[in-house]
DNA sequence: TTTAGCACTTGTTGTTGACAAGTGCTAATT
DNA sequence: AATTAGCACTTGTCAACAACAAGTGCTAAA
């Protein structure tokens, strides 16, 4: 599995040939390139071709890279790879300061990301299932209405209307937002929604009946599954690959049932950058695509993540550096907007 | 353009024929359909052609149904149109009966309608300019986070979360909410948003400065335009006028923009239903398709609009009805939970 | 008024041949 | 021993062409 200096320089070109023209690369081309003859290359693509770097569409076509490849060179050319400073400081200029809402600034982000690469971009709101309750809060609405409001440990708020008549008596509104408060504070999501039944027959019983349907609908907000914003879908129409009506339609299938991009938070490595080259993914409907994601923690717990998807011969050069100075700027201004205080500290120091 | 018998159901069947294949409809098909020669329905086409409800894609091919032809096919044919019995209660069946929330309903009627029709689907969370604010709630969440919430008169709930540090002092939320009820209750959206800013100058000049963002936040929520839901967008890949890349490309720029369908709302005639006919649209990426919206009211107050998106040659004839009934169900159920009294009185004396 | 018949137009399909791009292998070169 | 020139071979693309299918409008007869 050891290349040698060539053979790496020999697959590195391949990639970024194929990444730019979509073309398979033939050995004339590289020849060119790389200052030796056709038929020395063709000796070392063969060679690459049998460790599985490269393969070829057809006997008289030139070579692509692999999922190995491309694996290959993300691992071992791009890891360095910054942004230049002016690249920098013009997402800087797009990132908007003063924007209060966490909703608001991921969405801009993720706008920002896709209008940079030219691919699709999404973002997804984070599981819940680990989050601890801080708060419940219910607020009466006009008449008929009750507004249920979660707030988790990890700073994710969640809330739902019920309408109902005489959904629970005026009076009774605070009471029993206190009870629960006693009852579920601190409590995890997950042992909560578990819970529930036992909790409503032995607890609720002979209390107001109206109250069964609106713990049944704190419950939905506790399991609501996480939310998948996605932008720059139709950048992805320039592509040639998704000339192929097949590959359209898992594009959009991915695109629409969003199954694929929240399945896909939910695995990954240690880092806060991950990337899945095709069938990596596990998702068929994904093999001829990469994803890369980007989790937001806030001390340690996720609060979102931002992917992005495009075609496996994605310019990994320049997105990966710019997922990464995105999500690292997103993640600072969110802990500065939680008032976090290490970060107060670390800006004084460096003014 | 009076057109006699015959004319009428040639155009009929061309439309339905059209509607059914997607190819043009020739003299020899339609002389089988109806009982004439071919030579005497190429006349009559001919005829039709120069009235404008038909036309040729080419010389030797046959023909098809020109907007006008559409429109009068609607026009003409469907209005009386209703859902056999048995279809209506296979969609009573699917539509769930204890959903308290108004955005669950919809978006089930809306996957319904997409499942149905075979079409994509959508739904469009109201305008509200000219809605006034019949309450404004302040909630403090956690240690610095404010939930605004703002009700509607017509049973609207828009909030959102602001993220700060101090962002108001614990002991102020009340008074502040107070005062802003008392200002602005009853007040209309779009006159509160016009008069933001001499409001901020005089009557908060001497105030906190951290209420200023907060009403800017609010300001916000008054004109955070509507949000726009679909479904179903990849039954559309299995239409032949998608086949075209063109075509496909200005499909899912409305699907992604969405700014046409937040357009059409605000259009339309008097009834709940309008069916837009391609250029009928008015706008260009559309003119291959056709919409079919439903405006839900409650009060005479829109909260809300489902519709469908389809081809031209869309299939009027089933789609018309099955939006209708879908629509009047909604409605009915959030009326209901509306707790409307007259609803209550009439099922009542339905029993 | 309707229809049979026919010449005409246009799009589709399949074949063929020329050509371009690229390969692997062998033998010569460095 | 590594590199390269040369060549036979494979495959895909493109343009031209012919055969054909579908449908029309028009004329003249029924």
């Amino acid at each position: 599995m050891k290349l040698d200096d060539r053979k790496k320089k020999i697959l590195e070109v391949v990639i970024e040939e194929y990444t730019a023209t979509a073309e398979p690369v033939g050995s004339l081309k590289l020849s060119k390139d790389l200052g030796l003859s056709s038929a020395t290359i063709r000796n070392e693509m063969a060679a690459l071709e049998k460790l599985g770097f490269l393969e070829q569409p057809h006997t008289s076509a030139g070579r692509i890279p692999t999922t190995e490849g491309y694996r290959w060179y993300v691992d071992h050319i791009i890891n360095e790879k910054t942004l230049l400073p002016k690249e920098k400081a013009s997402i800087d200029k797009m990132l908007s300061d003063d924007v209060l809402r966490f909703e608001s600034l991921i969405k801009e982000a993720t706008q920002i990301l896709s209008r940079l690469t030219n691919y699709a971009s999404y973002a997804v709101s984070p599981e819940i299932d680990d989050c601890t309750v801080e708060e419940i809060k219910l607020v009466k609405l006009g008449k008929n209405k009750l507004m249920i409001i979660l707030l988790a440990d990890n700073g994710l708020v969640k809330e739902t209307v019920i309408n109902n008549e005489n959904v629970l008596p005026d009076e009774n509104v605070e009471a029993f937002n206190n009870y629960l408060n006693y009852k579920l504070k601190g409590m995890n999501f997950r042992d909560i929604y578990d819970n529930i039944t036992p909790f409503i027959e032995n607890e609720l019983n002979n209390i107001n009946d109206n109250i069964v349907p609106l713990i049944l609908e704190l419950n939905n907000l506790l399991t609501t599954n996480s939310e998948v914003y996605v932008d720059g879908a139709s950048n992805m129409l320039a592509l040639p690959e998704l000339k192929k009506s097949e590959t359209l339609k898992k594009f959009l299938n991915v695109i629409e049932t969003k199954d694929a991009l929240k399945e896909l938070v939910k695995t990954g490595y240690d880092g806060n950058i991950n990337v899945y080259i095709g069938q990596e993914t596990s998702f068929d409907d994904l093999k001829d695509f990469t994803i890369i994601t980007y989790k937001q923690k806030i001390n340690e717990k996720e609060v979102g993540t931002i992917g992005i998807i495009g075609p496996k011969r994605m310019d990994y050069k320049k997105v990966i550096p710019t997922i990464k100075y995105i999500g690292d700027m997103l993640q600072e201004k969110m802990e500065k907007k939680r008032g976090g205080k290490k970060e107060n500290d670390r800006k004084r120091k460096r003014e």
